[in-house]
DNA sequence: CTGAAAGCGCTTACAG
DNA sequence: CTGAAAGCGCTTACAG
């Protein structure tokens, strides 16, 4: 392998001046510039980037802590990472994956050893352990998700309350004045799963404030029980016929279990959801909904990121919630009254 | 941050003797090691990785080539990139994603720029064109799939032929002399997924042995005519009451579309299928089925990779097929003659 | 067993 | 605009 000595003898100049073509940040005359790159050319050289990161003290890489093994129901999740490694590519940045169970003690090693220059971390719970080590150490980083304080991080999320309101509006401007809320199950609320949280609140008070009278269910986990759930819920005669769901299991299940009753949408039932465009494309579901987007989120992440890497003193940090889009699907029908 | 220098000085060692507690490489007498532990816990000491690996011409980074970017319908890749990761780990290894749609220019970049010290590539094709900068640098790789042609690189998946045998035996065995084998549409076929070709081959071939008349349907893409295929192939008065799948999206729509034809399982239809444990956990899938393992596989790979990196000069490259292994959930019922 | 020196492949002031 | 020198933080022969 060509080093940058090899490059300079074959042009006749000194490292420094290779380096300056390499770095682009000094002006080098044209005729020596282009003596350096045919000497580039020829010995096939490419900059050793451990080198570069040892010497600039930048190893030009992003953390990206995930946490993996509470098992969480995500085909999404892969999305979010190619997402985020193709943002972080646009800046020249690298992504080394950080998927301890421990993801604290990943942090601390990471930014002890210097691996990387900042960190993203994905799915951010309430109280979030990994933002204790960030605190600590001041180091860069950007949350996706929203923890109960943000502590002085750059935080992105999408704005679940706001889709809250947006599906709640949508029903209620159909003329719908009772619905049922299908949400998560308890153990979700309370594993500081905040987008739970900030989609429920936002949805009983835009409903009282439109005259919707939420009737909320909060369905279990595990396929058997979302299934006897939904029928229960479904099934009753008394049953409002609109439905507002915010549950990934609940909303896969929705065509079949709706089917299994002979129900159909949105003769007999209006349906409304927040879920992931991921989840919605394999289930093929044919509901208007506000769907998450891993791109937009991780793309701003990133950016933001960046943006506070090459400028250390910037403004304060800020909380950034991507305003939710409606993709409307033809399965809300005028309330009959 | 403190360096090694600081660390000799407090311990009131040579950095070379603290270089030297550090790789463990050499003996240190007891009471000298003593302190220079001391003076890496009193400062907080820990070793600055890019520094090491240019010294040691070792990066201890996996580079993870993954093709995310030709939609494909895989739940399961998270899983891979995690065990991936969770391997690499084991052995001390860190792991960059490499997500170019570029693979082959992603894999040139990363083995030029010395990022990494060896590749594992994902989601493997037939004529796959991240294999030839492998072959022209000699770079360390295993590949996770199986090409047309491994060209002397280690390579690891699941046994699809093997697992075809096993599927086509349990009908068999259950006395069924007739099947309906749902595979994967023509353009799967054609864009070279080995894994496609490998069942039905063996299928075909088991089944001819075990004197199995198999119905093969190919079943087009899009969920729409995923449940037109098989509601055609499921209606016929004489259709055979034994269905072999192996087709992501089908056994994804089966339990739908078999409930809505009225038909169970296996009182009806008797049904085994190859697919992902990661998609049979969020289907709910209550087949009969072999399971591709991502964890086995990728552990695997890693695996093999790491001792090749350790002894270079080691046996020719291997093909390793994991054994699948039948998970049985009840859905196979005598045939009725 | 310990230490002084050279080197890994770059970049960056600093002279000229 | 170009070059010689020092330095980034480690490891590794090599003396002693």
């Amino acid at each position: 392998m060509a080093t940058i000595a090899d490059v300079a003898q074959e042009a006749g100049v000194a490292r420094s001046t290779v380096s300056a073509v390499l770095t682009g940040r000094k002006v080098v005359l044209p005729e020596t510039r282009a003596r350096v790159e045919a000497a580039i050319a020829k010995l096939d050289y490419s900059v050793d980037h451990g080198a570069r990161a040892l010497a600039t003290r930048r190893t030009m890489n992003l953390g990206l802590v995930v946490r993996f093994h509470e098992a969480e129901f995500s085909p999404a999740l892969a999305t979010y990472i190619v997402a985020i490694a193709d943002a972080a590519r646009e800046h020249d940045y690298g992504v080394l994956l950080l998927t301890q169970p421990d993801g604290a003690g990943a942090i601390r090693a990471a930014v002890a050893a210097r691996q990387v220059d900042a960190l993203v971390l994905l799915n951010i719970i309430q109280d979030d352990p990994r933002i204790g080590p960030i605190v600590d150490t001041g180091f860069p980083a950007v949350l996706i998700g929203m923890p109960r304080d943000t502590q002085g991080i750059d935080a992105v999320d999408l704005d679940f309350a706001a889709g809250a309101r947006v599906l709640v509006d949508h029903l209620a401007d159909a003329g719908h004045r009772e619905a049922t809320f299908l949400t998560w199950p308890d153990e979700v609320f309370q594993s500081g799963r905040t987008y739970a949280e900030r989609f429920r609140d936002a949805a009983v008070a835009e409903a009282a404030r439109r005259r919707l009278v939420l009737d909320i269910v909060s369905c279990p986990a595990g396929p058997e029980q979302v299934r006897d759930a939904l029928r229960t819920a479904l099934a009753r005669s008394t049953a409002p016929r609109a439905l507002l769901v915010h549950n990934d299991a609940v909303v896969a299940m929705l065509p079949t279990v709706l089917h299994e009753l002979g129900l159909s949408v949105p003769d007999d039932y209006s349906v409304v959801s927040l879920h992931s465009a991921e989840l919605g494309r394999i289930f093929a579901l044919p509901y208007t909904s506000v769907e998450s987007e891993p791109e937009r989120v991780s793309k701003l992440a990133v950016d933001i990121l960046v943006r506070r890497l090459t400028a250390p003193d910037g403004p304060a940090a800020v909380t950034t919630l991507v305003a939710p889009r409606l993709v409307e699907r033809a399965s809300v029908a005028p309330a009959v009254s």
